[in-house]
DNA sequence: ATAACTGCAAACAATTTGCATCCTT
DNA sequence: AAGGATGCAAATTGTTTGCAGTTAT
């Protein structure tokens, strides 16, 4: 997905369709800082507070399509609800996230290696790869500061 | 987690009790082969298997109190659904895992490198590293050659 | 015109929780 | 004895689905 413009020929190619709810949606990720990302009800959130009234399960939909065809990446953190990010080719370094288990927050960060890594091991395995995904999990600088002060 | 007898004073450090149901879930990860992982419906299969009647509830309770000791590791693959391992510090390099998005079997992969890359993330951005998950998603042989194989 | 799409509400799956009872410590 | 742990059932959370009406092609 390079361009906003190319969703219509990848919907089409495979007889679905552009509505304004997935333009709509799609519009949301393209305006979102570069590695951010959002989990359903986030978009919900983002969607009301613009006035566009997309259901929920349209919602879901959407984002269930956008990822089987390669636009969004599903993402699974510590928590019990996925999230979201556009998948962007330009960059061409795919950046991975460190995750704090206390407090949910996110950092991201890109590490060149792990593409080259993800390639030599899926050809080892035979799998043709989709995607690869370094998670760190760990307690960040805040979280260790809170918990420090508090009496033993 | 070097042995099963450390649990004991695991639990009691923090004030928790050793329980013949927490006994028993231990015993089922160490019995299960290197690298492998137990959803909670996984587990709770393996203990009617074995005519241990543990409640549902308290296998989830037992699965997240033994994550948050770090002995179990959770890990959140494709499916909706949380899978557990042990945490096998004897072995060093911890295994990785490259994932079927399309029939959800995973294999798994040891990386030296994971390691080494994640400790120096986690310092520069002032993280206490916990875990590192380096997940590659694909589709495996047996998808591909399935796919292949339908008309067009 | 006709399939695909949406919104709604009901259904589901995975997990959590309140509470009475039970059992480690 | 006392507080943590369990089992049960009810509640919650995140997500999916059936269906009737709507809309892109």
């Amino acid at each position: 997905m390079e361009s906003r413009e190319e969703l219509t020929s990848v919907l089409r190619n495979k007889g679905f369709r552009l509505t304004p709810q997935r333009e709509k949606i799609l519009d949301i990720f393209y305006t979102l800082p570069e590695g951010e990302h959002l989990s359903a009800e986030d978009l919900q959130n983002i969607l009301r507070r613009e006035n566009s009234d997309i259901s929920l399960a349209t919602s879901y939909r959407t984002l269930k399509l956008l990822a089987s065809l390669g636009v969004l990446r599903e993402l699974a953190f510590a928590e019990d609800h996925k999230h979201y990010e556009l998948v962007r080719f330009e960059s061409g370094v795919q950046h991975q996230h460190i995750i704090c288990v206390e407090c949910g927050s996110t950092e991201e960060f890109t590490c060149v290696e792990v593409f080259q890594t993800a390639v030599e091991i899926a050809q080892s395995h035979e799998f043709e790869l989709i995607d690869a995904q370094l998670k760190l999990f760990g307690r960040c600088k805040r979280c260790q500061d809170k918990t420090s002060n508090l009496p033993v």
